[in-house]
DNA sequence: CCATTAGTACGAGGATCTTCGTAGTACGAC
DNA sequence: GTCGTACTACGAAGATCCTCGTACTAATGG
């Protein structure tokens, strides 16, 4: 039996319909997660954990991406020994129309 | 010396200045706090904590009352035995535009 | 094969959060 | 003054969360 249950390294997704107002909104209720999404707004491609600073270690940050998935604010999948991730706009908007947008023209703003 | 450490019942309240944004989007991720924004929004006159119905005991809706002020999303004021509440709206929407009323769409949507 | 790079699983410590019950205060009506 | 209503302060229990270190895997490049 190995270390890993997920040997091709598949991550799991929450479909757009089964995404929740409340993980989202608490998803982002965090300064690091909030930067996250920040920075990969302005990124116009998709983005290697590594790529972006944060001030905590790499187990928080994996920690911190986790959530994010989970919540169904980002998407991931591996590239090589990177693990890209991007946000699902278009999902979200979908259900929560302008939410997307006008958290993350807060955060710019706030902090 | 009283019970109380506040004889004029005034409550403080954040200035708009002091609002932060991770303090909002924590206080809106919770499904209680969620319902209370949602009623409050609907309400067109400020509303009695009382006059909303929540799951929970009245200990726990002082509460989560506590959380939205101190977060800046709600005013509270007393009038004789009863605690009026109504939404900061203005003072939220100068500093996130759009957030306040995206959120109240998505939780009308949402469950 | 070996070293390096990028990320993970697991467990633990400490902080914070949600919920409640109990006992209490403040106000208004009688 | 007495009673009822509305709300609060103060614990405390239990859950969840953030953070980290350690030990590990998986892919890439010599």
């Amino acid at each position: 039996m190995s270390y890993h249950r997920n040997m091709d390294r598949t991550l799991p997704h929450p479909e757009t319909s089964e995404i929740r107002l409340d993980q989202v909104l608490h998803a982002l209720a965090d300064p690091v997660r909030l930067q996250i999404v920040c920075d990969l707004a302005k990124a116009s491609e998709e983005v290697a954990c590594s790529s972006i600073e944060l001030p905590v270690t790499k187990s928080t940050t994996t920690h911190h991406f986790r959530v994010l998935r989970e919540a169904g604010v980002i998407r991931q999948h591996y590239k090589g020994t990177a693990k890209m991730s991007c946000l699902r706009g278009h999902d979200l908007d979908e259900l929560f129309p302008g939410l997307l947008a006008s958290v993350i023209e807060a955060a710019r703003k706030n902090s």
